[in-house]
DNA sequence: CCAATATGTGGACTTGAGTCCATTTGTAAC
DNA sequence: GTTACAAATGGACTCAAGTCCACATATTGG
């Protein structure tokens, strides 16, 4: 629907200096993630190989790489509205929660719960986009971790000033620290091989996450 | 030099029933272990594919994948010596700890900063046996984390029964969220786009789990 | 409308992981 | 020593990822 191409909504590609993108280009990347949101649905993000995607929406694999650099690329552009929608809605409850006159821990408590549930929904593509790794691949593969780690960062600098939790605190490993346990990778781990439900992983990570609070 | 082949010192095959494994090919499995330990000297363990060991090592591929079933196999196994040394060190310490009178807390307190340093020094082999996932994948591949969840949990549990954290912590839990930070696609993140020191990232982590201490 | 040229396109090709299996070889029991 | 068979072996094969590039096509300025 929306004429933008570069995945996650916010930090915009501000508008200046877009890239061309061909008519025919643009067609071909909606006709690739159409088939694709298909054949996903059909047999399962993971037996799904680029070539299917490619032979299904009828062009060479040369298009659909020059599109996507990969299949994270492309699970990520999948997901880029909910992406967004989720964005936006985490700061509408925030900016709310201040209103409300609620703490910066309580917020973070709510972000994460909400991040919680968000990873649960989207295991699976999440699953291929975490698979890239956080290096020097494509750079906004890292986006969504990188949007997650300002947002929890910047909650926890907040709570320091409020005086919610120690100053002494490393807030740039903690963010990090925080967002580890819901790495893919561990969270379907923990979900079907440890058996744990999603409300039990969040309460565990919000429970890591209110032990910051006591003085220290 | 030790006759046994399963990685992972600890939890050893209990002697009972031996799968055999003919002279030949424990041959070939040290000559296949020393070949890519050359290899990864040389080259660096990214850019030494299977086949290249195999054939370094002058055997077929169906031989290298006979004795380890993926390149993470054979990382551990090149580890096994230094992992098993570890955790015979780890629990040394921390029996002299309780001897000493030292808290449980305190334990952990070594036992993360001990991991962070040797997650540090490994980080290359690591990275290959984190590569093949916690899942069904070979079972014993996740032994170091097996391990390393119970020696956590175990000393959170014990923290509990001394009443140095609350009891209403979700000890299963915290113990994989203490652990999730040293995978090593973050801790790589960190050391080199972070730019953090080792240092850092061990503090950080232990005063993560420090601030379970308080009172809940 | 007509270049000129940046972009797009298809599919062959390269690379590495991992599987398969016909054949060989060590070993243990007799 | 002979035999029988489980284990081991080599390398061809399958499969998917990702690269390359000769050729095709939109777009833009004139």
């Amino acid at each position: 629907m929306q004429p933008r191409s570069i995945p996650l909504g916010s930090i915009s590609e501000s508008g200046s200096e877009e890239r061309h993108e061909r008519r025919d280009a643009a067609a071909n990347r909606e006709l690739l993630l159409q088939t694709a949101e298909v054949l996903f649905a059909q047999h399962g993000v993971e037996n799904v190989s680029m070539a299917d995607i490619a032979q299904a929406a009828g062009v060479g694999k040369g298009t659909l790489y020059r599109r996507f650099a990969n299949k994270g690329e492309l699970c990520l552009a999948l997901m880029d509205a909910q992406l967004s929608d989720f964005q936006e809605a985490m700061l509408a409850r925030m900016r709310q929660m201040v209103v409300d006159g609620e703490s910066s821990m309580a917020q973070l408590d709510m972000f994460l719960d909400a991040l919680v549930h968000f990873t649960a929904v989207h295991q699976p593509l999440l699953c291929e986009v975490q698979r890239e790794g956080l290096f020097g691949n494509s750079t906004h593969l890292s986006l969504p971790h990188f949007w997650q780690h300002m947002t929890v960062s910047g909650l926890l600098q907040t709570a320091v000033l409020r005086q919610e939790i120690s100053a002494e605190l490393d807030i740039a490993y903690i963010a990090d620290a925080l967002l580890a346990p819901l790495k893919v990778d561990l969270f379907r781990f923990q979900r079907e091989v440890r058996g744990f439900s999603v409300e039990r992983i969040s309460a565990g990570l919000r429970s890591l996450a209110a032990s910051l609070k006591q003085v220290t």
